[in-house]
Order: C-alpha cells, then sequence, then structure tokens
DNA sequence: TTAATTCTGTACAGGTCGTCCCAGAAAGGT
DNA sequence: ACCTTTCTGGGACGACCTGTACAGAATTAA
C-alpha cells in the first residue's frame, strides 16, 4: 500500500559509521553524510533524523559491533583469563593493522568521541553513552581477571579492576597509535610490553 | 615611530592554546579566538595569520611546553633509569589530576589532533608536526631505558625502543582516559600497572 | 486501473564561518 | 606640533551548513 525504500537501512548506517568515524562530527557535513549513504537528504532525514541523532545512532551501532568482538573474546571456552587478554590486545593489533591495509578508517569510534565532544555540554549524551560502554566493558574485563586470580592463573597480588583499567588504556594507546600511522611492528611492541606486566 | 600593541603576544597564544586544547580545531570559530585572546579580528589576524597558521603555533607552543618538562625528567641527575620512566607517567597523572581540579583543559592537544585532524589531507602539516615530536620523544626515551640497561637497572632482555613506544602509549591512554573524566586514583592505577612490568 | 501512502529531488530560509578591507585612533620619533 | 607607522574596531562579502517544506515520482494493495 506504499512505496518500498530503495536501500538498505544497516547498510546505509554502516557507511554512515565509517564517514564519522573517519572525518569525525564537526568534520562532516550532512551532505557528506548523504553522499557516503547515496541518500537524498529527504531520506536521510526521514529514515534517521537530525545530525545529532545520526551520531549518536552510529556510535551505537560501532559500540554493539565491538562489544560483540570483545565478549566473544572474553567468552571464548578453553582459553585461560591470561590468554583472553592477550587474545585481546592482540586481537586489537590485528584489527587496526588490517584496516590500514584495507584502507578502512583506523583508531576508535568511541576515543574520537571522547577526543572531540567531550567538555561540550551540547554533546553530553554521546559522551555518556560512550562512558557508560566504557564502565560495562571494565567491569567485564575486571571479572575475567579476577577469574583468573581464583584459578591462580594471574598474580593474585593485582588490583583486578586496576588492572582493568590498564588493559584498556593500552588498547587505546594502540588504537590511537594506529590512527596516528604506526606499522604493525610497533603496535605489536606496544602490546608484548603491557602482556609482560602480568607474568 | 610606530604605535605598540595593546597586549602580550605570549599570553594572548596561552589562550589561543587552551581554546584549540579544550574545543578542538573545528570546534573553535575565529571569534572564539577573538574572544578568548581578547583581541579584535584584525589584531588576530595581523599578529598570527589565518586559523590554520593559529592552530599551527599553538601546536608548537605546547609541544615545546611538554618536551620542556619531558627533558626535564629524563636529564634529571641523580635518578635511575627507572625511576625517571616512573616519574614520567606519575608526573603525568599528577598533572592530570591539577587540571582536573583547576578546570583547565585535560588530555593532549597532540592526541586531539591525531584523533581529529589525521586523514584530512587538507591538514597534513599538523599531523605531520605532531609524529615528528612524538618520533623525537620515542628515541629521547629509548635512549634512556638502554642505559638503563646497560646500568642493570633496567632488564636487558627487553626491546628498549619498543618498551618506549609502550610507555607513550600508556600515557596517551591516561591522557584520553583523563578527558574520558576519569578520577585520579584511576589514573594512578594506569600508572602503576604499566611500571610492573619493567620489573 | 485506481487510490492511498511513502519515497525522493530540489529549493529555500536562516544562520554561521573564514577572510579581507578600510577608515580612524593611538603612539613614537623629529 | 607634526608626520609616519602601526594598531584597532567594525563591517562586508562570499561560501558553507543545517533543517525543513513542497511537489512529483514510485510502489503497493485493492
Amino acid at each position: 500500500m506504499a512505496r518500498t525504500p530503495g536501500f538498505d537501512r544497516d547498510q546505509a548506517l554502516g557507511s554512515l559509521v565509517r564517514q564519522f568515524w573517519r572525518h569525525g562530527y564537526r568534520g562532516t557535513s550532512t551532505e557528506d553524510l548523504c553522499t557516503t549513504a547515496a541518500l537524498g537528504r529527504s531520506s536521510l532525514y526521514n529514515t534517521f533524523g537530525t545530525k545529532d541523532v545520526v551520531y549518536s545512532e552510529c556510535l551505537s551501532a560501532y559500540l554493539a559491533d565491538a562489544s560483540t568482538g570483545f565478549e566473544a573474546v572474553l567468552g571464548a571456552p578453553g582459553l585461560s583469563a591470561f590468554d583472553k587478554v592477550a587474545a585481546l590486545l592482540e586481537g586489537t593489533v590485528e584489527q587496526e593493522s588490517r584496516r590500514q591495509a584495507d584502507g578502512e578508517p583506523t583508531g576508535c569510534l568511541a576515543v574520537n568521541t571522547l577526543v572531540e565532544l567531550a567538555g561540550d555540554p551540547a554533546h553530553a549524551p554521546v559522551v555518556d553513552q560512550v562512558n557508560r560502554d566504557t564502565r560495562a566493558r571494565l567491569a567485564a574485563l575486571a571479572t575475567c581477571i579476577r577469574l583468573g586470580q581464583a584459578t591462580g592463573e594471574i598474580n593474585a597480588a593485582l588490583d583486578a579492576s586496576a588492572y582493568a583499567e590498564f588493559v584498556n588504556a593500552t588498547i587505546v594507546g594502540i588504537r590511537v597509535a594506529s590512527r596516528g600511522g604506526a606499522g604493525a611492528d610497533t603496535l605489536r611492541a606496544i602490546a608484548a610490553c603491557a602482556l609482560r606486566s602480568l607474568a
């Protein structure tokens, strides 16, 4: 009883995510959004809403996708807690190198959001969105480390939540270095040094 | 033989640095620059030039100031190499906490520049500016670590330049966490975990 | 075929931004 | 006091941006 859209919503959202990821919120105009998603202005506004809303939805999609991979590693059967942390760091390195090679955007959209928009009251919602996601990630990481301490795989003298913060900070450092153009060997070196502090 | 300016150039530059630091390149308009520096548009353009030039000069001033503190730590007499690295990390934590308390901008302008402007060919010069500074910092850090290895203070099995990359990445992680609003205890935890990997 | 509903292209209003220009004010040297 | 040089305030201009409105095209169900 009505016309059907001439595009795939999820596919369009993927393009929008990559656009914001690479050029930031203020670095992309609404026309840029239309171009990368191959959408007219009307379709964009009817489907998603204003620029703020589009960004928030892109951030949600990005965080959901990242969480999937994150939880896949932490929930992997047959892996010790140490190996899970190692897989997390090495997975980050591998992901970044692959993205560099494929010409996909590098770095982390969550970090980019924090850097660009933190301190701007008008965009507090998306900053809170990132911080909530980070807290959840840290909690999951800390319980993983505590489990490893309970079974003796990880030094029980360490503060689990502090170590979770450290691992997260290292991942951030790797992603920023990658965005700066650092090579795969550099990223690998960072991850290897970080892992040494567990033993 | 001519009129004298009614403002202090360096003081104005300091205000401009803080403005860009807090709100980013695209997040500050030229009128914002005039307001924070208490300058008219003419004075701004006559003294510094276009927005790009102002940003580049702000970045230079920021990097020079950061380098001063960095080299002061690395060149401190009577400190072992390990203590120098520790002072570097703990100094970063202390600096960020103090800035949070004083309402000064948090995070790192160099990191912000990378995140916001990397991948935009029009701003490649400032990105290169940051990368050159980073390389110099990494080299100084690596030689410091090598010195510590030569005297036996630091595990000689470590790859010095890899460890330098790691320490730098950790500092980046601390600064990003601080910009995200993390408390002093969190930042301290990150630094402490990073230091553990030296022993 | 027809009617209802949704999608799409284009144009427009209101605002902001970056840059330049020009006249006048202020200060230093003579 | 006067002239030269520089600084300063304000405005102008073109370009861009965001969000909306509207008319026409397209598609589905009856």
